[in-house]
DNA sequence: ACTGAGCCCCTAACACCGTTAGGGGCGGGT
DNA sequence: ACCCGCCCCTAACGGTGTTAGGGGCTCAGT
């Protein structure tokens, strides 16, 4: 087994046809094109021609593969401009990591109970890390704010993509689905559930990106009060 | 195909031994035993003392066995006591939600991913939005804090119930490994990630309250600056 | 009492999954 | 020439979700 994958090519002069990398990108295509249910090791092993038990010569599971493809995932992922207060960046974070779940196909759902932080990760976090310090968060201030924004953002891109019913997996229109979950609200019996049939059409709103706004601006104001006024 | 559940036995005066509620509660059972990798049909069917096929007159998928599940874990919610001002009151829903996802094993990776709510969910939310309302808060601004809220918390604790590390997953010591990642943050070159260098300590915190409350009150804080000064 | 309908469980099978054991070719180092 | 480590192979094991089809069982209608 190969227990460091950086150490010298040893015999071969030709580096390996097949590398963790490699087998990442295929993993990430093949992601994008079954999902994360129809993700399996004979797919990604074929779509790199080669059987499935030649995979655990690079790999020890395929566990361990996920976290690579998290990494692959993650890699597409860019620090927002390095302008503004702390707070546009802060927001341009949220609204950055939010588009990267929604751009990879179950994204959300690789990366749910998966810590495993590869090296693009680290990157980002400590990048985060420094603004907050610089914009005058104390130290462990700074680093509770990246557990509180990622957590947020990553329950909320778990939540907005998990079909409202079986019918919108069977790709009826999102619009026809939502009305039809809202007329389901107002069919309550309003003796039980006064409060969801009145607030129906609140609860489903359908543009979920004015959803999101309120949330990251409700925790964005949150964290401005631990500053000092003159910081905003 | 029994597609209505409700309705009446029709032929049958003894009620069969087999519902979806005592399917639900076997799932639980399973659950809390293998873990979610570990629940399969077979097994859900062995714990009922029946063959993996019967279950799909009872249910059509394994998909709809889950949201079973995810309401019978639900069904031991309890609303916090209605008492106090309204940041008590959903800061205890926050507490109360973070709990029952520990105590029923694997809940929050159930959840993940599933909407579905069932009876039990509803009643909680109507519970919910009453609170926010009758704290002053706006229809829109109620439905959309529960949004806000249920998100953070699911992603919460998916991210702290997810092993740092392999060696976590086969059942080394908590603490151990926190300060053996914590050694890991230290041990990174200093050139390319100074502040997780310097924050080792505060990123690796193995105290996950204090880190929950962090994020909690800071949501709460943003909250309260919808409402008029003199509601808080 | 007989018949038919519907309920509810069964056996058998299909296609697929993750993973392991063991084998073999190939290329470079001694 | 030999060996050894790399890297892929075939074959198989036990498990998965799901479907097809069959069969008893209990009732309602006649």
């Amino acid at each position: 087994m190969p227990e460091n994958a950086s150490a010298t090519p040893a015999h071969h002069t030709t580096p390996p046809a097949l590398t963790r990398e490699s087998l990442a990108q295929a993993a990430l295509r093949v992601l994008e094109r079954d999902g994360l249910a129809g993700l399996s090791m004979r797919k990604v092993a074929a779509e790199v021609g080669v059987k499935a038990a030649s995979l655990y010569w690079h790999v020890r599971n395929k566990e361990e593969l996920l976290d690579l493809l998290n990494d692959a995932i993650i890699a597409s992922a860019e620090p927002p401009p390095r302008e503004g207060g702390w707070r546009v960046q802060m927001r341009g974070y949220c609204w950055n990591y939010r588009r990267l779940l929604h751009e990879n196909r179950d994204a959300a759902k690789v990366m749910a109970g998966r810590l495993a932080p590869g090296p693009h990760m680290l990157g980002l976090l400590d990048d985060q890390l420094d603004r907050l310090r610089e914009a005058g968060f104390s130290d462990a201030h700074a680093a509770l704010t990246t557990y509180l924004l990622s957590s947020f953002v990553q329950g909320f891109v778990l939540q907005e993509q998990s079909p409202l019913s079986a019918a919108e997996a069977e790709g009826a229109s999102r619009l026809e689905v939502v009305t039809e979950v809202r007329e389901r609200f107002r069919a309550l019996p309003v003796e039980d559930f006064p409060n969801l049939v009145a607030l129906a059409a609140d609860l489903t709103e359908p543009n979920h990106d004015v959803r999101f706004e309120f949330c990251v601006e409700r925790i964005l104001d949150g964290l401005a009060a631990l500053l000092p006024p003159d910081h905003r």
